[in-house]
DNA sequence: AACTGGATTGGCAGCGCTGCCAAATCCTGG
DNA sequence: CCAGGATTTGGCAGCGCTGCCAATCCAGTT
């Protein structure tokens, strides 16, 4: 149980083999179901098994199978945070989808950081991983080269602005940042503010905020004013924020989030302040945080398709096929509050 | 790009070598900085690497280091589920500490299902990982098997409750119930109700209601309700079980929920019912979800140090020493719901 | 009884890298 | 200019497993 002695040698296939008196390979057919053995031969192998309490080692596997058929069962996974609900509901996708065909998932974060993604790119590829399933279109010079020249099947998602790599599986930042324009004009809304967090890191972030104002200027009603905060997303701050952007410009009608639980924090903030919702101000959201269905007011928000997005990032890593963008779309949910 | 096609051969450590007009082991020892090397030779090492864009294979390191100093750099852990916020920051934690010693993490969720846990750990045990990370107490007899074999070192995270296998990180979710009781008694609640999700299946919560429940009990004001609900933790869940029991029991002062989420939840049925907190009904909850120290009125609850439990787990992973629990206790938010 | 084709089986090289050890090289003082 | 020790270097045997291929076995044929 402790590191330190040394690591007692563990049971070994060669072990296993003379066990149940047969050949390794013999044993290596039988545990992988693979190739033609006996009845009779597979219930010795089995019996040895249990008795020796055999665990395979796939590090020694996946190092003989390399280049062949049998290929490494590992997939890479870049995300940039693990604060954003975002994150654990792709994880979710992406672990259901693997599982169904027994692949393991090694997962690193980057932080918002380029430099520290392309490094976790380097260390995630040492692992021979079957593919790669990367966060967004953008990444450093030196990354998209280890990348390309892994030579495995690479996933870019969330993002499909832009050109990518190889399979690029998400949706259009910019678009749903147009549709939540829309929605609040047609609501008859016509001074327009924005509470939103650390944009330079979280580039998805950016793309909604251009795209929202693209559409709010080309309707002649521009973005009246912003507050954006450092950091991450957080009820706490997009309450602050939320009062803050009120007191500097107060005849505001509408306010939209760079995401749910900042809109939250808003929410928070009017009820605390006695501002009715929609009536003195309108919260439009981003990101279907489940929480926001259950409030008195449900949040006016979009949906976006996260646990799908990770199902098909798993799926297609493991199909064949030429490079694709696969559009998921998003859905905007009216609620209450805009 | 495509998998279909013959992976194409990868540089290898030899042709660094080859190009570098050394011996492989001379490579070998200047990218892992172990032994001596002549400044001249480091620099045509590196100039290799960077030309051919070698990415070396750590499967093949491990296996071939493995039972030796270098060791493998893997780390398996086993979370029953992505859902609930806590797992991404206990995730968060082990990340932060695993990547101080440069280790990288396979992760799987078992669904709360100790079958699967039992597969996943033997899955996760094939990579030959430095250590594995499992959340609580209860397993399989065959997954406690199958760890005590490894020989690896084994942390069980975020319950205290009972005894582990070695390396234990968390706190007493029964404490954490009784904790919870005596500050509502505290406060002069007598009608005192519950509300949950889903005990058979996450064991920890059904500590903590156990250790509620007791310490209502030993104070001679019994537990009056229950309202439990399958399914995970949501706050949707929670405002629906708050209505129903409610309309029930209608003489509660006040709720113990099951996770902040839910109570949120709650807070959100009283909001819509126009019941006041707390003078009508007082809410207590589990867990310090960020979000609910924004709320109009901070939610009293508990805080699990969840972040500095995954930190901790990491660290004592990679070291050495006796097996060991380690309590970091847990907060109690006063907050103003109850 | 010899023969045939398919089902089973075992031997062994080699995946890419590290540890060990011997060989080569470099210094420094005498 | 050389011995003797320190430093640097290369060769090679594995790590545990899989793929390939030749060997063996067996039931059915001729």
């Amino acid at each position: 149980m402790n590191v330190h002695q040394p690591r007692q040698r563990l049971v070994t296939l060669s072990d296993v083999a003379r066990a149940a008196g047969v050949g390794e390979s013999t044993v290596s057919r039988v545990l992988r179901k693979h190739g033609s053995f006996s009845k009779g031969t597979q219930d010795r192998v089995a019996e040895a098994v249990a008795r020796l309490g055999y665990v395979p080692n796939r590090l020694a596997g996946s190092l003989a199978g390399s280049a062949n058929s049998t290929g490494p069962q590992l997939v890479g996974i870049v995300i940039p945070s693990l604060t954003n609900i975002v994150f654990p509901d792709l994880l979710r996708g992406i672990a259901g989808g693997l599982d169904a065909v027994g692949f393991q998932s090694v997962i690193a974060v980057s932080d918002y950081d380029p430099e520290r993604e392309e490094a976790l790119i380097g260390a995630l590829l040492s692992w021979r991983p079957a593919g790669l399933i990367v966060t967004g279109l953008e990444h450093t010079p030196g990354a998209v080269a280890r990348l390309r020249a892994s030579g495995v099947r690479i996933v870019e998602m969330v993002d499909t602005d832009g050109p990518g790599l190889d399979i690029v599986v998400g949706f259009s930042n910019r678009a749903v940042g147009r549709a939540s324009a829309e929605h609040l004009l047609g609501r008859g809304y016509r001074r327009i503010g924005f509470v939103g967090h650390d944009l330079d890191r979280d580039l998805r972030a950016g793309k909604r905020l251009a795209g929202f104002a693209a559409a709010l200027a080309a309707a002649g009603h521009p973005l009246r004013d912003r507050e954006i905060l450092a950091g991450p997303s957080s009820a706490a701050a997009g309450r602050e924020a939320l009062g803050r952007l009120l007191a500097r410009t107060t005849d505001l009608d509408a306010v939209y989030f760079s995401n749910d639980d900042m809109a939250l924090g808003g929410y928070f903030h009017c009820l605390a302040a006695g501002l009715s919702i929609p009536g003195r101000l309108a919260l439009f959201g981003y990101n279907g945080l489940d929480i926001t269905a259950a409030m008195p007011q449900p949040l006016s928000t979009i949906r976006t398709p996260r646990l799908r997005i990770g199902e098909v990032a798993a799926e297609r890593l493991g199909a064949g096929g030429p490079a694709e963008i696969v559009d998921l779309g998003f859905e905007l949910i009216e609620g209450a509050t805009a």
